[in-house]
DNA sequence: AATAATCATCG
DNA sequence: CGATGATTATT
């Protein structure tokens, strides 16, 4: 909100907001290149905002192994920015790779954010900045380098529904274009792309209770 | 309903 | 990758 002002006087290429609190860190100091970064104390829970309307909370792996808390963190980042697309970044490290699945459940499933996992900080600005500067150059580039790096992860997903492997999963993500429509879809909607059985898994997976 | 083709899954 | 059991399509 108060970054309004400020946005609009940045160029038509791409940029970054970032954080106060990120300054000087490692992950800010990857976006070399042509990338305009600004930094903003009241960004709230948002650790990002991309030019692409897009807006990022960064999961460390010490978020992660330190407990649940940020599950509330992502709940009120993804409430504060429905009208953006949502990403998160995670850091999927030998540490925190026993909780990553609950975490993809929890934020791909419930919420229908990205997730996109990282090994470390200086890997995630790469990530971050590629998002911008992918962006800025030519715009039908940003959907496909969005989805080119989402379609692994989301793919990889899909095929732990029972009855899903490799040709019902990209099958499927020909009609739905990520996890949350998916898990939108009935039983009935799904049957014509997997058949009878498969649409009964897939439904349950999403509606059954754990 | 029976068979053939396709797919998921596991070693 | 190949075998096997399950699911889907074809007739």
């Amino acid at each position: 909100m108060e970054s309004k002002a400020v946005v609009n006087a940045i160029p038509p290429y791409g940029y970054i907001i970032a954080n106060e609190k990120w300054r000087g860190s490692v992950l800010v100091q990857g976006f070399k290149g042509n990338v305009k970064i600004i930094f903003e104390e009241h960004l709230g829970v948002v650790d990002f905002h991309l030019s692409d309307k897009s807006c990022i909370l960064y999961v460390s792996e010490s978020d992660i192994v330190a407990g649940n808390a940020y599950k509330r963190k992502i709940v009120r980042f993804r409430n504060a920015n429905s009208s953006l697309q949502g990403i998160i970044v995670v850091e999927k490290t030998r540490l925190s790779e026993q909780y990553f699945s609950p975490l993809q459940k929890f934020v791909v499933l419930e919420l229908g954010l990205n997730l996109l996992p990282v090994l470390n900080p200086m890997e995630a600005s790469q990530l971050i900045y590629q998002l911008v500067h992918g962006e800025s150059k030519e715009n039908p580039f940003r959907r496909k380098s969005i989805s080119r790096l989402l379609d692994p992860v989301v793919l990889a997903l899909v095929q732990q529904i029972p009855g899903v492997g490799k040709v019902k999963a990209l099958a499927l993500l020909q009609r739905y274009y990520s996890i949350h429509q998916l898990s939108q879809a009935s039983a009935s909607d799904l049957e014509p792309i997997v058949g009878q059985a498969t649409a009964q898994h897939i439904w349950g997976f999403f509606h059954k209770p754990l």
